[in-house]
Parts: C-alpha cells; structure tokens; sequence
DNA sequence: TATTGTTATACTCTATAACTATA
DNA sequence: TATAGTTATAGAGTATAACAATA
C-alpha cells in the first residue's frame, strides 16, 4: 500500500504549469494551437514548406487560376508576402503565375501537376499530425470537437465557407 | 433580370476560405488558436501587458517566491526572455526580487499586493475574451469542448497539473 | 568547473512604405 | 488618379551566444 500522505517527491520537484493557465477553455485554445501549429512548421519545414504554401496550394487547387490580390485577400496575407511565397512555389514549379491579356496588371495563378502532387504530399503530413494529435480521443470524440470548433470559427469568421 | 450566367457578381467578389481549411480539427485548432491569442494580445496589449505576463503572475500566485529558472522552466520561456518581463513587471511594482541568502546566485520573485490585484484585472479581461469567443456555444458544449481540449493538453504536455 | 541571472547579438517574421507598370 | 504586383525598409519577437557573479 502506498503511503505517500499528500505528494511524491517527484511531484514535488516535476515541473507542473500553474493551474489557472488550463482552468479554461481560451488558454488551452492559445496552448494547443501553438503546439499544433508548432508540429505543422516543423513537419512542414522539413519538406521545404510552411503552412502558408499549404493554404495557396490548397486554394489553388479548389479555384484555379486565381489573381494573387485574391489569392492574399483571402488567406489574409499581405500582398507583398504572398509574393515570396508564390517565388519559391514558381522555383520548385508548383504553380504558374501568367499575365492576364485584359488586363495586364494581373496575374492568374494556377497549379502544376507537379505542384497537384505536392499537395497531396502535404495532405498527408496535416493528416499524420492529426493522427498523432488526436490520439487521445475516440472517433465520436473528435468528432465532436470538430463540429464545435467549426461553429466558433464560422461564427469569428466571415471568411469561412458556408456548410456543406 | 440578371443575366449573369453561373455566380452573381456578389458571389464572385465574395471571399471565402478554401474548404480544406477548415475541413480538419487540426486546421481549425491552428486557426482559432491563433485567433484567440492575437485577441489576447490586443486586450491585454492594451493595459500594457502580455500573455506572458499574466502566465508569470499566474505561476506567483500559486506558488510564491519561485527562482527565475523555476519559473522560465515551467512556463517553457528562455531564461533570458524571461529577464526583461520580470523587469518591466518589477518597475511597476508588481513583482519584486530579492536575493536567496543561501545561494547568491537565485533569485527569489515573489507577487506584491499590487500584482495580485493586476492579475485579478487581467483575469477579468482574459474572461471577457471566453465570453465573447465562446457565445456561439451553449454552457454544455462549452464544458464538453473544455473537457476535449483538456484531455489533448494532458496528453500531449507533461507539464500539465494532474486532475483536481 | 557548473549554475544563476544578465546582457549582447543575430536571425526570423511580419508590417509598412515606396516603386513600376499598367489601367 | 487608382490598382496589381513587386521591392525595400523597419520593427517586433525570438533564439543563441557570451558574460559576471557565485557555488
């Protein structure tokens, strides 16, 4: 039998975060999506890639040929960064920038099969990161998390797309 | 009569996310976490203050008179990082340092009454950032997704405090 | 020699502003 | 004059490295 009366030593001594900063459900929102998003860059970055190329190819691929004013407007980037971004995806000939011929300013953007393949390729680190992530929780569970996870997002953002 | 062929024109102008982008909890959990925690810096940012900040007064309250490494370890910050947010908590008086008589070298940094009564404003505002984020939802599905997301947090950071 | 707190340095991100070419 | 894309610049934030005092 064990006769610790309150704590171990090694509770004693273990590091542990201060209550309050889990005791509620915005904290752990901040905590989790950093970690998650942290997993993404790193797992991304080792392909070469961040987050941000995973949106435009992703984008790219549901509505071909957008202009990158749209492309930026969008994913809520400013257009000066959306610039490098789309540089180092036209390098690895992911994508194509094209001029408009109506309107000379413009540029369509669209995906190569090369860049289709990407993104598959990226799909399936989001989802291992997923598998990963959600392990702890059952099926139904994750399914429920994310119904209430969309319902927050659809209603801070004016962005997302209507339901099904 | 509109003459418009496949989209109205609002439709076409109209900005929405690519689907994918919220078609996984992963995805989401990257999206609102960032959501919040840009809403946390500006309400907060707006009293001069951070999220760090109030992780710092957090881990005081509950545990007095920690050393600087004890505190830079739990709450995952760089010693040196943390220096200056303990500065500029100390030049308002809301924390104060003094030396350890045994070990010269530490540190000892507790809360003032001051701190204390600027971690209870900073509570209230964190509070009013879950009320406003979290309106959409009931106060059921509010505990259930705080349960979700508490269980992810326990699994994946060791550092979190074991139940009750 | 190792550790605590501190300072200094460098590097990544992002935000803003200026510039060009077209309209 | 205004807009699309681009380039340049500056600032915040973070990570790393060097340092002084103490053990």
């Amino acid at each position: 039998m064990e006769t610790s009366t309150t704590q171990t030593i090694e509770q004693q001594t273990k590091i542990t975060l201060p209550r309050e900063l889990v005791s509620t459900p915005v904290l752990l929102l901040m905590r989790l999506g950093f970690e998650v998003k942290a997993r993404a860059i790193a797992e991304l970055g080792e392909e070469g890639f961040t987050p941000y190329h995973f949106g435009v190819l992703a984008m790219l691929e549901e509505g071909e040929c957008e202009t990158q004013a749209t492309i930026a407007d969008t994913l809520a980037l400013d257009r000066s960064q959306l610039v490098g971004l789309l540089d180092s995806l036209e390098e690895r000939e992911l994508i194509e920038r094209r001029r408009d011929s109506h309107d000379r300013r413009r540029q369509a953007v669209s995906l190569t099969p090369a860049g289709k393949r990407v993104l598959g390729r990226l799909r399936t680190i989001i989802g291992g990161i997923e598998e990963e992530f959600f392990v702890p929780l059952s099926a139904e569970e994750r399914e429920e998390l994310y119904r209430l996870l969309l319902r927050l997002a659809q209603h801070h953002d004016p962005r997302c797309p209507p339901p099904s």
